[in-house]
DNA sequence: TTCTTACAATTGTCTGTACAATTAAACCCT
DNA sequence: AGGGTTTAATTGTACAGACAATTGTAAGAA
């Protein structure tokens, strides 16, 4: 039976949530006609001024459309009840490759009418938490979140505080572990090692590296230049190869460059680990006298639009991934269920003139 | 009396109506009690469930606030109803400085729990009034809008549209003539007198220039360029003085930039409409083996962050621009009133090393 | 066939009554 | 004063019944 006599809740209150429930779980579709008042008048016992208390909620609330004559219908969610805000929570649009994925996901919801709330977390946790209940609070259907550098439980908690409130979640750029989620990113190991093999080719055995391992991306392309090294039976000086635990800073960094190209006689070759650390290099290379490419060779990560430095790099298809973000974001609003997907775009080598095949001269 | 009995209008929607009124009319003012259902009673000879069904549905309407034991209170519209989305309509999210604008107004918008939902233009008008009715149709209450290229008609219809459907309007960067409206801008005008001033007191007197005139933004640059070399009395060549009313592309400028290198033993100097057309005179002159600023002087405009070239320009606080749209914007959605305000920043030149003192060698 | 009319199903409006639940404020007791 | 208890005002829930308005459909008329 649909109303329990003794229950203390609200008889009017108890058929309205037994008619939402009935039309989320899909007994009542979309566009269907529910029982007439009178119908449920026998149905449930109650009088059809409790019935219609009941219905006038669910009308207000969006569920149910009255048609006079005709009867009460369910109204298609979907299509009436759109949500058509998506968050896009990023670490700071002014940032590398931040404004082309943001175009790749502006441009994909403009396509089917969907806005785009641009949230700048800074990669700090409390950053991120705070947009994130702001966005709870105003009305979105999803949010494609670029975690933060903060710890995997942090970003673990704003994922979770979103799926309370039946926000979508898919990640872009980089992925968390241990967490089933729909994420879209690049093939950082796949790209570092083509990189490094093509340094290995043109003659490089002695390669340096500057990469922070904050994320999993980078992480990657650490593996991938390992890997590749280790294939073509390199074996490297630890000295020439300085990670760090902490993200990209202008300073910090530019500290390790400098470390790094002081110790140049070591190699002949220099991966850095994102195309800003490789503007470093230039800028500390220019600074202590060293020609790049002459004296030493470098490449990049990410391909920035540098206009004037014609940097061998990879490419990270950045808008690609906006879209396929939003384009897997609107598969799931529109219901698609089935396991989390991961999608991995395939990046692209760039060559250009700031590597030399290495001869040694020494013979 | 509040009721007509021999109106055909439902008796519960006279009350209600009745009610809408007073509150927008100010008698019941915020948190103001109405009269409990019972003296509505006595007041309108209705029955109490009709009475109750106009109340409810202002109610979920959102004008009233039932609290039990204590009465029924209207609901302070101001506070209660904050639309918190605010659209940002720029070109283009990617292109120059629009990443530091945005971040402006998404911080300043973030303290007041303001969300900014971003709008990319192309500066074209058909996407630009394709975004404008998306966000009138989503619930914003104001935009921050960067005119397009298209004509000054067609971006005043856009804001026409706008102010239809009360949506606040703050013009940042470029402003339009003729129209009477809150923006904010930077002094271009000044800075690039102040920038041409420079070269002529750096010995500079024959100062080639390329620049569009598609927005006032660059016509004042123009303007400002033209006064400082009329205030010094210097005359130009009217062949090294390239405009276009088209606006910026890489292919088009392009051409000019290497028209204006070809003739360069008719100059000392450069001035570039802004940093991207000076990049574009790097990347020639580099094809061509003209050396800056050894062989030519040049001067830029905007401050990109360009890391390796030294570019003497003049910077343009777009973050701060961004930040003031945006508290200019709050200030109106307080409901201050007043003259539209036209907020002028200041730039301020950036020397760097893109010009050397011009010492005539002929004597 | 086409137009008009009548019918009936359904929601819309309205009245009247009764008791329950909540809770600020008054009251009372220490 | 302070803390607990009662009271009463008000909204909340629920019932029953009546007639009005709307409108798709069917029957009837042209």
């Amino acid at each position: 039976m649909i109303i329990d006599r003794n229950s203390p809740i609200p008889k009017y209150f108890q058929l309205q949530t037994w008619l939402i429930e009935q039309i989320e779980m899909g007994v009542f579709k979309a566009n269907d006609k529910i029982p007439t008042e009178q119908e449920f008048k026998n149905l449930t016992g109650l009088a059809r001024a409790t019935i219609r208390q009941a219905v006038q909620n669910l009308v207000s609330m969006g569920y149910l459309l009255r048609k006079r004559r005709l009867g009460t219908f369910v109204i298609d969610q979907r299509r009436e009840k759109l949500q058509t805000n998506i968050g896009l929570m990023i670490p700071d649009i002014r940032m590398g490759n931040a404004p082309e994925l943001a175009r790749g996901v502006e441009d994909e919801a403009a396509r089917t009418q969907h806005s785009l709330i641009l949230c700048s977390t800074d990669d700090l946790y409390v950053k991120a938490d705070f947009h994130a209940n702001r966005l709870i609070n105003s009305s979105i259907s999803g949010v494609i979140f670029v975690p933060t550098a903060a710890s995997d439980d942090k970003n673990y908690q704003i994922i979770e505080k979103f799926m309370r409130h039946n926000i979508l979640v898919v990640l872009a750029d980089r992925s968390l572990p241990q967490i089933d989620i729909d994420y879209v990113t690049t093939d950082n190991f796949e790209g570092a090692y083509r990189q490094t093999e093509y340094l290995i080719k043109k003659g490089h055995t002695r390669i340096g590296i500057v990469i922070s391992t904050s994320f999993n991306t980078e992480r990657l392309r650490l593996e991938g230049y390992k890997k590749a090294l280790a294939d073509y039976n390199i074996s490297v000086n630890g000295s020439i190869i300085i990670t760090d635990s902490v993200p990209y800073n202008e300073e910090r960094y530019m500290h390790y460059v400098t470390d790094l190209l002081k110790q140049r006689d070591k190699m002949t070759a220099i991966f850095a680990g994102h195309d800003r650390i490789a503007l470093l290099f230039y800028s500390a290379a220019k600074k202590m006298g060293i020609s790049i490419p002459d004296d030493i060779s470098i490449v990049g990560y990410d391909d920035l639009p540098l206009m004037t430095i014609k940097l061998t790099t990879t490419h990270q298809p950045f808008y690609e991934m906006g879209q396929e973000s939003m384009r897997l974001m609107l598969r799931r609003i529109r219901g698609e269920s089935g396991n989390p997907q991961q999608i991995v775009l395939k990046s692209y080598f760039v060559e250009r003139s700031s590597v030399l095949p290495y001869r040694n001269n020494s013979y």
